[in-house]
DNA sequence: GCGTACACGTGATGC
DNA sequence: TGCATCACGTGTACG
């Protein structure tokens, strides 16, 4: 009997829902619908994926395995080029700064008979407060830090004591802010 | 005919392979374990997609598109945010180096009556190539390219020079190289 | 019971 | 011809 009907629906039933509608059309459509859905997802997946091996079902869900990985693979790449990059850029930034602090000592700034221009001519002889490091950087080599009040004619007065010592510059950077001077000298002797 | 032996098989092959082995038995197999490489690859792939809503096959499938968007997005941001780092910094490296070359000038390079400090005790007044370039930064502000033969106290001289002009020194970066002397000074009128 | 998702076996198709 | 893949309809289990 069961044969039968069978043998029947698969004859009479080409396109289901001719004779007995609501018996299994229901699940076949929402099955077609969900076999769609799939279909759809996967050719989407595989449209976003720019490797692909083979158009298999398999073979598209390996490569875009593969394409996740890798994409994972760059962004962890990225990133540590990022953080090392800000690293190195804030190590650079540091390297002189954060060896050590400058030492401050006080130091009479004057250092030869010249007096300072001040404008209402009053002759000023005073002390001032220096900060002043000095690394050695290699057998003859020295690195120096000089910071003090920013006076006018003082760093060429700084140069001519360096060289009255018999030391040679070889690169210097000087700075200005807030009235102040900052110099760092490497030196050689 | 067809009908029948469909039939036929269909009565007595309730389970496969049990009368005439060979049949479809291949086909079963390898559909099976094609339904298995699909079914393995899908659950692969979940496990790989950090955000998943259901367990379904669309359902993955969706969720793997997304991430895989969400990876493509980060990637761009990535890379973008390295660019712009890359042009910042390289802009600033280059700010003032790239306006354009350095002029080069005959000047006498002696600017006093101070003589060369000369081993031997010979006074050298020589003439000595220079190269010279100011530029414009602001309306008190200058940028001054300084290029000439390295000599003991020439820099200290030219300090002195800078202020008896009535000029102040901002910024001030100094290097040596191949018994040249390069200035890069910012000065302020 | 109803809707949904799944696995299954099978016919069809392409190489 | 085999071999691999696919779509299809169906049975079934779960909520």
């Amino acid at each position: 009997m069961s044969r039968f009907s069978r043998l029947q629906r698969e004859s009479s039933e080409i396109y289901p829902g001719s004779e007995s509608d609501g018996y299994k059309s229901k699940n076949l459509v929402t099955e077609r619908n969900r076999r769609t859905r799939i279909k759809t997802g996967l050719f989407s997946l595989s449209a976003r994926v720019p490797k692909i091996s083979k158009m298999d079902k398999a073979a598209i869900l390996g490569d875009a395995i593969d394409y996740i990985s890798e994409l994972l693979k760059d962004v962890k790449n990225l990133r540590d080029e990022i953080k090392n990059a800000e690293e190195e850029e804030c190590r650079a930034s540091n390297m002189e700064l954060k060896t050590s602090k400058l030492e401050t000592c006080q130091k009479g700034c004057m250092s030869s008979t010249k007096v300072n221009q001040d404008p209402s001519g009053f002759v000023k002889k005073e002390r001032t407060e220096v900060q002043l490091e000095v690394d050695q950087i290699g057998k003859r080599h020295f690195l120096l830090k000089f910071l003090c009040e920013k006076k006018r004619g003082g760093f060429g007065r700084l140069m001519e004591t360096i060289h009255s010592l018999g030391l040679q510059i070889h690169d210097a950077n000087i700075t200005t802010f807030n009235g102040k001077f900052l110099n760092i000298l490497k030196i050689e002797s």
